[in-house]
DNA sequence: GTGAAAGCGCTAACAC
DNA sequence: GTGTTAGCGCTTTCAC
């Protein structure tokens, strides 16, 4: 019947239509074959589907969607993309989105709420099955959007405050807790800490304040800190501690705020030929696999943060699927305190 | 007019009709206002701002690009998210669409060019105003939808090869050459490779070829070679080292494919009190500025990630933004030779 | 400067 | 098992 097999690339994007006239179906049993929806005898599916393969017919979701009213899009808003931290949540999220048939929308903030704001606006307005959003705190209009958007709204990496919806995440005031008691039990009495300035990355501000809160129980405050803009490398984490050893004195223990710039003042304190952690000690946060090599495994935390990407992408998988919103969809995880070789003495 | 100022959340999503209604306007002037399109006097203007924005109106922008055949999405595919390499890219590519409107949706593809095909359709079913695709491999079926999609192509990260129409990279083979140069310039025999399993990473089995074939062209070939699958942490590239140095004698430069791992490598070294580089020289891959700081900075290649995700994103906006194809949307980018402090003695 | 009609490419719902 | 009809929520086009 149709005696030409070349198919010259067409210049209009294909249709249904197309399909159903080379394929001699109606467009409505192209389109149940091309979604394996109801029955359709596999002769004709035979059809259809040789003629969508001979043309390379590659459906329209957005007709799809608009008609059906399901959208297979998945909004991610993270802060950032350096902060080696996000894309392996990322990773986490993906890993099981793709076993679901959900796409993720990627947008990021750089920690600016007006920027997070904007891209939800834009993000929404793909009625996408839902959102993944990292942190707890959003301007008004913000929340706004997020509660009246009808759709699953999951709150990741944070757990210290009230979600909208769903929730996955740990305690940074906790693991600030936790780290300085741990730090406080093994002996350490002068701290020094450094980390990100955070007027902003509000988990970095929840871990310091619950760092700084567990000390003052025991009646310490830190001896120093600092605080620190841009990226953060080894030579970030040498160079601060540098200034940091050089400007206060006698310090026994210093904490991070990353295991990167953490592991910079191990590289830094063991060039000095400082004894570690028997002069003084440290710790970092992340919980790094990458940084296991270095000459001492680093005290450090580990945030779950690929668990926590994994999570939310089922809870959204879930309710995409139907599933009510349940107690389950509010999942705190908690940081594992892992003392490595750099704590306890 | 309107009596009541509290609005309560809807149950079904509000549409243009809504803020017609509410505006007393008509919504072909409504759309006009929301999309800043055509002459609107303020009046009415201001009308329909406020109306929108009281009811918590989010456009729809699934009929609005089946009305208008236009998305402002476009569709990145990538090999993985888990090599930092990745998220480079993106954050390139972010960089440079989030100022243009356009959205980036994530597709991760595992080095599977079954995956790719896949992940390929899925997103071309989108009807995306572009893709940027790592590689210049892909299926028969990956090449003839990219071909016939009619939309910018923007093949990533390697230019050894015809791309289907732009291309942002470096040549990896050129890459891998110029080390070997460097490494046989600077009086290296005995050479140790180590790098991951590559059957279907083209970009690291390139450089591998490239390598290879410099040294032969200098009369020599590597003296030892090992592969490993998994994470690229430091301590793998400290086991590897170990097993090498362990396997293979008099081995005087060794040549990792990867930063991370070269960074292992020298802290084995050093830990076994090996003068670097005097005894042995060592180089890695990528140009990871997160590394500086280490003891010896790493001699290594700058593989452009930024810069490429960058590129690939100005192509996609300039294109989107109606510009021809042109000779400008192939850019075959020079991967810097850093010699740091462990290659030249 | 504003509005009315038509239709983008699909799928839900129902008829056969 | 297959086809027909209506319509998803916008924007294009054209009339005023």
């Amino acid at each position: 019947m149709t005696q030409d097999t070349h198919v010259p690339p067409p210049r209009r994007p294909l249709t249904l239509r197309d399909v159903s006239e080379a394929s001699g179906v109606s467009e409505m049993t192209v389109s149940r074959v091309l979604r394996n929806r109801g029955d359709v005898s596999s002769a004709t599916r035979d059809k259809v589907l040789a003629a969508a393969k001979r043309l390379g017919y590659v459906p329209n979701k957005i007709a799809g969607a608009l008609a059906s009213q399901r959208v297979n899009l998945v909004a991610v808003i993270i802060p950032s993309l350096s902060n080696l931290v996000f894309p392996e949540v990322m990773d986490g999220i993906v890993s099981v989105l793709e076993d679901t048939g959900l796409q993720p929308v990627l947008g990021v903030t750089h920690y600016r709420p007006d920027r997070e704001e904007q891209v939800l606006y834009e993000m929404l307005s793909w009625r996408p099955s839902g959102v993944i959003v990292a942190g707890l705190e959003h301007t008004g209009p913000s929340r706004a959007m997020l509660q009246s958007a009808g759709i699953p709204i999951v709150e990741i990496m944070d757990a210290d405050g009230e979600p909208i919806d769903a929730m996955v995440g740990i305690s940074h005031r906790r693991a600030g807790r936790m780290m300085a008691q741990a730090i406080v039990d093994a002996g350490y009495r002068r701290i020094g800490f450094m980390g990100t300035k955070m007027p902003l990355d509000h988990r970095a501000r929840k871990r310091f304040e619950g760092f700084t809160e567990a000390l003052a129980k025991a009646g310490m405050e830190v001896a120093g800190r600092s605080f620190y803009e841009g990226g953060s490398g080894l030579s970030k984490g040498r160079e601060m501690t540098a200034d940091m050893l050089n400007t206060v004195p006698d310090l026994d223990f210093l904490y991070y705020s990353s295991d990167m710039i953490a592991a910079g003042g191990l590289l830094e304190l063991a060039e000095r030929g400082v004894e570690i952690p028997g002069e003084i000690g440290l710790a970092g946060f992340n919980g790094l696999p990458l940084l296991n090599g270095l000459p001492r495994r680093i005290a450090t935390m580990d945030a779950c943060r690929r668990e926590i990407g994994e999570a939310a992408a089922q809870i959204i998988a879930r309710r995409a699927g139907g599933a009510p919103a349940s107690a389950e969809d509010r999942v705190v995880m908690t940081p594992k305190l892992d003392p490595g070789e750099t704590l306890l003495r």
